[in-house]
DNA sequence: TCTGAAAACTCGTGAGT
DNA sequence: ACTCACGAGTTTTCAGA
């Protein structure tokens, strides 16, 4: 059980933050058993070192106006063009997550929309600027989503 | 453009936190063109009625010791049972998201796990708590991921 | 890399418009 | 619903071990 290359104090602020993007150096510092200070260095260096690559409030898609969830598989229409599809999708804003997978498609999107008419819009969109053809799995609900790692 | 049941400031907000989920309410209400407290009071808000539903630092799977991400889809062995799958798989922490589906499948699934080896104990502990077949994409790589929504 | 202390800044609340 | 004001708490920096 555990060690992932993380120290167990940078493990357990790390995990902290997983849960609650929004604690305090104070709160941290308890929890850990650190002075403020030091949680503080910690947390700035983690925060260099690409552990820590952001903080986001994770939303209601359905309050936020973009209740519409739907994964987009992708498959080249020439398997031979250079493989930059994330370059050339990246700048279509609705598209939330890119994967490169192993298996029959190439990549996986998750995409969120206003309607189901912005969704027809936003393959159209997918499919002109990377030449590929798609797959579509609308997404009912979700049960639950960005949970934090245990490790 | 826009409209999507939420006010343009509140929408302003939600969208600055998205983006950072650390932003002080002195820095958010500069960036909004409100008071400190106004502000304060519309996260609040934002946060009871369940808007914001939370917050998380976003972590680098690699540098945290969960290098391999998979999609799973979910298939029931048996289509006339009772449909309580998130319930039954939802105390497996390497469960990061569920979403439930249209389509061939039932539910698809994003895990994070150490190694190739943890990830089939995975599978099986899931088949088993849920009585289901198991399809699995795995990831190769992440391009961008948890990218914040524009609307 | 840690601690402790001081200064600057931010939060959170309450009163008032 | 917003603003202003104030005390409490938090962040950030720095010297020292």
């Amino acid at each position: 059980m555990t060690p992932g290359g993380l120290e167990p104090l940078d493990q357990a602020i790390v995990q902290e933050l997983a849960a609650d993007g929004r604690r305090s150096f104070t709160d941290l510092a308890e929890r850990v058993g650190l002075s403020v200070s030091a949680v503080h260095q910690r947390v700035r260096r983690l925060e260099q070192r690409g552990v820590i690559l952001g903080y986001t409030a994770r939303l209601d898609g359905e309050q936020i106006g973009l209740p519409l969830t739907a994964l987009i598989s992708l498959t080249p229409n020439d398997p031979a063009a250079p493989d930059d599809y994330p370059q050339r999708i990246q700048h279509i804003k609705e598209i939330e997550s890119c994967y490169s997978v192993a298996g029959d498609e190439s990549y996986i999107l998750l995409v969120r929309v206003q309607t189901p008419l912005a969704l027809e819009d936003l393959l159209r969109r997918i499919r002109e600027a990377a030449k590929v053809s798609t797959r579509t799995t609308v997404v009912l609900s979700t049960p639950f989503e960005g949970r934090s790692p245990t490790f």
